[in-house]
DNA sequence: CACGTCACCTGCGTGC
DNA sequence: TGCACGCAGGTGACGT
């Protein structure tokens, strides 16, 4: 579900303090408690839980579409997949017995009296405890909205892959945090065809995809990312999607109608006019 | 290497 | 109303 703007939307509310100027930086992890155990990708529920208790909350980030908490010894990290979600709770014991909600899975009681919780309907989503990070980050490509990608480099990237661009674009070894929905957007505002194999891309085509990566994901970051279907996250970009799930709708570019196709298993959405694929004898 | 298929899960909208 | 079906913001393991 969520996409690196909706993570960093969440990374964002966490680190901030809340109406009560309540901040879980700096609180300590008095207790866990574990309500489906798959959540919990490494290490068994049982060492994940001896090992975070008492750990105290130093700072929390993203990386790719990772929520990365760094703790007192280890590094805690979340995948919401595509149904996650956290959330703070306040008010003692009584939110373990009356608070938890139907798809609560991990809630984590902090100190004083408040609560982090990991809810996630479709139970895809996971969690590390990790003394190195970087087993899980380390083999994740560059951020798209980091100083290091330049245009140059990109190119360079592209030009080593003979692959359909969508997917690759998706690839979260290749770049870290694009997913369905801001790989369409940035498709169409890019104009280029999702099946085009990257390495077709010439310097100014690659150059204008990386430009609209990082204009879809930062509107989208502006606007506190999307919230859709009945996972509301406060976020409302949706409202400014120009392809993505406006099938048979007019692009709001030239007017043709919007289609739908599958790429790599995955709905995908383009304006047929403004990203035709070259004819073969182009 | 690149691509397709399936598995992991639950919930919602649609059409009969 | 009930029910089957297709669809959903993600990813990894396989097979070809």
């Amino acid at each position: 579900m969520p996409e690196l703007p909706e993570v960093e939307t969440i990374a964002r509310a966490l680190r901030q303090e809340n109406r009560r100027g309540f901040s879980i930086t700096g609180s300590e992890i008095e207790d866990v408690s574990i309500l489906w155990e798959r959540s919990i990708a490494i290490p068994s529920a049982v060492e994940f839980k001896q090992r975070v208790c008492g750990q105290h909350i130093r700072e929390v980030g993203r990386r790719g579409k990772y929520i990365v908490v760094t703790l007192t010894q280890d590094t805690l990290l979340i995948h919401l997949r595509m149904s996650g979600d956290l959330r703070i709770e306040q008010g003692g014991a009584d939110v373990l017995k009356n608070g938890l909600h139907k798809h609560d899975r991990v809630a984590f009681t902090l100190s004083g009296g408040n609560y982090l919780i990991f809810e996630d309907a479709r139970k895809f989503g996971r969690l590390w405890l990790l003394a190195d990070p970087q087993e899980e980050l380390g083999t994740l490509g560059p951020e798209p909205l980091g100083e290091e990608l330049d245009a140059l480099r990109f190119y360079a990237m592209l030009q080593g892959k003979k692959r359909q661009l969508k997917p690759l674009l998706m690839d979260q070894h290749f770049l870290a945090g694009m997913g369905n929905i801001y790989t369409d957007e940035a498709l169409f505002k890019a104009r280029l065809h999702p099946l085009l194999n990257a390495v077709d891309l010439n310097a100014e085509q690659t150059a204008s995809l990386l430009r609209a990566i990082r204009e879809t994901l930062q509107e989208g970051i502006a606007r506190n990312g999307s919230s859709i279907d009945w996972v509301y996250r406060g976020g409302d970009f949706q409202n400014h999607f120009a392809v993505y799930g406006r099938t048979g709708e007019a692009c709001p570019v030239c007017g043709a109608t919007i289609e739908r196709l599958v790429v790599g298993q995955r709905g995908t959405h383009i304006c047929p006019q403004c990203q035709a694929l070259p004819s073969r004898d182009e």
